[in-house]
DNA sequence: CCGGGGTATAAAGAATTCGTAAAAAATTGG
DNA sequence: CCAATTTTTTACGAATTCTTTATACCCCGG
């Protein structure tokens, strides 16, 4: 997936996170730093990174302290770099909870390659859930399927993705010119005209009532929203 | 996971065979031995493994085909195993779908660590089976074969590569962009109209009519997907 | 009472998109 | 090297979708 993938990079040594920051920039990733494993564990429950880039050698914690600890509460895959060789010391990190295990110093190009493989296995699907439920509305984003009812409602391009918009933000307003901007293009976000007749279209389709709605409730303004029981 | 997992090793020296065999069942683990790529391949439909050990250095076919069409139907973890130590030769196989690779001479007891933190998170990858049916048509990604009503379709290699992809996520729509960039790569990734004839040869061939869909249902604008009974 | 901004719906015309056929070019396998 | 298959190119009608244009609505304040 070459969705931007965040990877939170946990070294006390400033020329290798420098090192590791441009390597990864350069490939798309956005990356989060930190110097110290307290910091880095911080961070992590902050950024919810996708991957967990950890030296072993920090000053403040043992490396395998922040490993067992992030562990307690996250999956992600998590890769550890480290001067030290040892088997045991890889045995350790391995059965502690790391993903993989890279020996100083290390060629850059299996390094990302190694990233990539850790991200290719964890798709970060887990991060929001991909089926909406309100009612009889069913909206599955991963499926890209509407059911009322449980019966299938065909949506076209634009109706599905104003839905799926709304879909992904439930309860909370969506503005005309954010739906306007992502569906149509920033070309066209002044044209809230077009919104108003995909909203009706879907309306329609869904059986609902502007002036009482069961579903899609209008915001006068400022935009749509989906009704916020679940 | 405890529960006695099943690893495949593909491998055509006798002795590093008999050296993991024996290192691997002192774990616990069920083993199966292959020694060339081609009887890898069969052992790994037949037996269903949890994990993959693979050799690059086979006598009967390049270790990177044996992954490659191995990746085309399962995402078993694969370790990697190979003399040579050439970082492009480790961002090859990293991006041709291995798991971890492990250059020789190792330590068993970090091969076995590596092992189990493969193991570890697999389970909850969906074990996606290597062959879909949706009533009478059959789609053995292993095999490459699609049988209906029991009997062979002949399908081209593209007319195959679309259906399997599909096969891959039943039910779900697949983007006509994701579907030409996986077959025909990222500079046809806007030729949609390949897709469209490729797809109505399937469907002449699968006797599907596209305005009432037995297996491959069009979602105008976005891609296609297979009817999502299972 | 009346007018204006924002809204909802309807119905045209324009532009895409889809499915199919058939010819030309490239690939495959013997 | 040749023949057969496969893939790409080209073309066109049909259906759908999107845009445009037009009209009526509702709530509020002047």
């Amino acid at each position: 997936m070459s969705q931007t993938a965040t990877i939170l990079v946990i070294d006390d040594e400033p020329q290798i996170r420098k090192f590791l920051r441009i390597s990864l920039v350069s490939q798309g990733y956005k990356v989060v730093e930190a110097a110290t494993g307290g910091e880095g564990l911080s961070q992590a429950a902050l950024t919810q990174p996708d991957l967990l880039v950890l030296d072993l050698g920090l000053p403040d914690m043992d490396g395998q302290q922040v490993l067992r600890e992030f562990r307690e509460w996250s999956r992600v895959p998590v890769l550890v770099l480290s001067v030290r060789a040892s088997e045991i010391q890889k045995v350790e990190a391995l059965d502690g909870g790391a993903n993989d295990y890279v020996t100083k110093p290390f060629g850059i190009q299996e390094f990302l390659a190694r990233v990539r493989a850790l991200l290719r296995q964890a798709p970060q699907g887990e991060t929001q859930p991909a089926l909406i439920s309100l009612g009889p509305l069913c909206i599955d984003l991963a499926y890209r399927r509407v059911t009322l009812d449980g019966v299938e409602v065909a949506l076209t391009r634009k109706e599905y993705a104003v839905l799926a918009q709304l879909a992904r933000y439930p309860g909370r307003v969506v503005t005309q010119q954010q739906l306007l901007k992502d569906i149509w293009g920033p070309t066209h976000a002044e044209d809230s005209h077009y919104l108003r007749i995909v909203v009706g279209h879907v309306r329609q389709k869904l059986g609902d009532d502007p002036t009482a709605p069961r579903f899609i409730v209008t915001e006068p303004g400022v935009g749509y929203r989906l009704v916020g029981d679940a």
